[in-house]
DNA sequence: CCGCGCGTTCCAGTGAGCGGAACCACGCCA
DNA sequence: TGGCGTGGTTCCGCTCACTGGAACGCGCGG
């Protein structure tokens, strides 16, 4: 699709594949004018030009020593103006904190987004970092605790993952429509989601939906790491993050009416 | 200046107008079409085709309510990845956490922008939560520890910074050019920064700088917290610091031959 | 009901943006 | 050493995407 033929119903083509060559670096970290040319499906000097344009407001930059470009960090300061100021994660600041403290192991917050979930904050501990490796902020709704936890909670989210498939990066991932709502069921009953090495191999972790007022979940909150610390502990884990959930939606709620 | 005004030679004018639209956010967290008009200098039509654009990629947000745009969350993905692969970040990871364990506050990690400070990541502590307000992630480079310890050890940015001028967002603030040089000087000798309510009332802070092999300041180590708790062991987080910055550098040198 | 403000849509004119081609620099191999 | 391939950068003629002005639709307040 060159720019030509990038519609956005009353928008500018331009724009939207400035936009799109933004997103050809999630998968790799460096690209050049070439590579970037062949995915838009853009001429080369097309290409060129919105690099340099990204370039000259440092929303990507140029490796001086290969030529090719990355992200830059212009979109790191505006992407934590975004974060922010979202109600979630100010209400969300000091609790997530304190059950890192209370655990000892990394926690975070997730919301979904499209068919998959998005991690809006996760904290570590020195631990932790020590014996997580890093992954992604989002990963499809089906491999994770705080996915399927929104995924139980959030009949649309739910719906949405399925229609789309159940992605298996691992031999442990729930691939199966039927087991995997079987799966919901489960949760929905106990209250809080778990899973291990269904994301990635030896990350085990424990998650809560944030619930609104008719019982939707809006967010999740989990506790992430290695299963010979976590599995021991998921009842313990499971009871204290409900509690930490219903905490959450009670300060979101006062801040609305405040 | 108009779209038509927006020269980026070699590039695209209305590319850079749509990137500029989004510096729009940095002071106000909503906007409507018209202000965005009124400080692009365009008309309503064009910036009301731009925010349409960058809303049907998640750059941007509308809200259903009043109809005001705001920042989009698929900036903060972006950020999060132009951020986490940065060099810089990979190495001090696990090193953050252990100073936040160690002194039992917020710590943070910075680098040179232009002539501010960017905080690349500031981790916090329950205590710190409470103690701290939120605060920004781009300051003027005179009036934090880490801005300083930044300037004390790279001439450039200092010299940066005293040309655009000194701001003094509280009255303790240093604004004159001749005391801050005195003030790098006595920084310089002494190996570490120090601040008290200069960025805003009530925050203490320590930092050190991480110096390239010319002794070069290429990022700062910092920690923050009121300072009742931190002014008593200035000295010793000073030496704390200077240690973790030595080893911070000496990690990225090794990363760069391996 | 009318006026005002503001987000949204429409349309004619034109200049910004497109792709193809050439240029330049670098590394590699016979 | 020279030729080739690769990939970033620059140039140019053509055309259509983008611009601004104007109109529209909606909500609010007097």
């Amino acid at each position: 699709m060159s720019v030509r033929e990038r519609a956005v119903t009353g928008g500018l083509q331009t724009v939207a594949a400035a936009l799109d060559l933004l997103d050809c670096f999630a998968e790799d970290e460096e690209l050049g004018v070439t590579e970037v040319s062949r995915r838009l499906n853009v001429a080369k000097s097309t290409a060129h030009r919105l690099l340099v344009t990204l370039t000259s407001r440092n929303i990507c930059e140029q490796n001086p020593r290969t030529g090719k470009y990355r992200l830059g960090l212009h979109l790191y300061e505006l992407g934590q103006l975004a974060v922010t100021r979202t109600e979630l994660r100010r209400c969300a600041r000091s609790l997530l904190e304190e059950l890192r403290e209370v655990t000892g192991w990394a926690v975070q917050l997730s919301v979904t987004s499209g068919v998959d979930t998005l991690v809006l904050e996760r904290l570590m501990t020195t631990r932790s970092v020590k014996a997580l490796p890093d992954f992604n902020r989002r990963l499809p709704g089906n491999v994770t605790a705080h996915g399927k936890a929104l995924c139980a909670f959030d009949p649309d989210f739910a719906r949405r993952r399925i229609e789309a498939g159940l992605p298996g990066p691992t031999e442990f991932s729930i691939t199966d429509p039927k087991l995997f709502r079987a799966e919901l069921e489960v949760i929905r009953r106990r209250g809080y989601a778990t899973a291990t090495g269904e994301a990635m191999p030896g990350v085990s972790s424990v998650a809560a939906p944030v619930l609104d007022s008719r019982g939707i979940a809006i967010a999740a909150l989990a506790i992430n790491g290695p299963p010979s610390e976590i599995v021991p502990m998921t009842a313990r884990l499971g009871r204290l993050l409900q509690a930490a959930g219903r905490r959450l939606a009670k300060d979101m709620r006062a801040d609305i009416l405040r």
